[in-house]
DNA sequence: ATGTTGACACCGG
DNA sequence: TCCGGTGCCAACA
């Protein structure tokens, strides 16, 4: 397993996260298992790179908010933001937590 | 090479 | 449900 690989793998999670439907949310372990390869900590290494506080905020187009924890908590450090954000495109929440019920996407395309 | 770290997940109490 | 411990695995120091 080689960097290159894992640039590819990077490569095939930011696209993942890209389909995503707004309103919809995936976890982290949801995303490594659709591409396939890696785990849901390479998934969250990969986002802390291209997600927020990225380099040109016009030019992100990777909605790293909608990918949360198995059980419906926000990243930590950015649990407000992410929450905030979530909250504007009517993701159902129930106390701190996102209830993954109504609104986990499974990749397949029913929007 | 070895140990630590983290935007995680699973299981048992 | 809440909490801890344990497993994971690539990146780093």
């Amino acid at each position: 397993v080689g960097v290159v690989e894992s640039a590819e793998v990077a490569r095939r999670i930011l696209a993942c996260v890209e389909i995503i439907p707004r309103g919809r949310v995936m976890t982290y372990g949801d995303v490594a298992e659709y591409v396939g390869d890696r785990g849901p900590r390479f998934v969250g290494r990969v986002l802390a790179e291209n997600g927020d506080g990225v380099a040109g905020d016009e030019e992100n187009t990777v909605p790293w908010h909608r990918v949360l924890r198995a059980d419906g908590h926000c990243a930590p450090h950015l649990y407000r933001r992410q929450r905030e954000l979530l909250l504007a495109e009517g993701v159902p929440f129930r106390g701190e937590r996102v209830v993954l019920r109504e609104c986990r996407w499974d990749g397949r395309s029913n929007t």
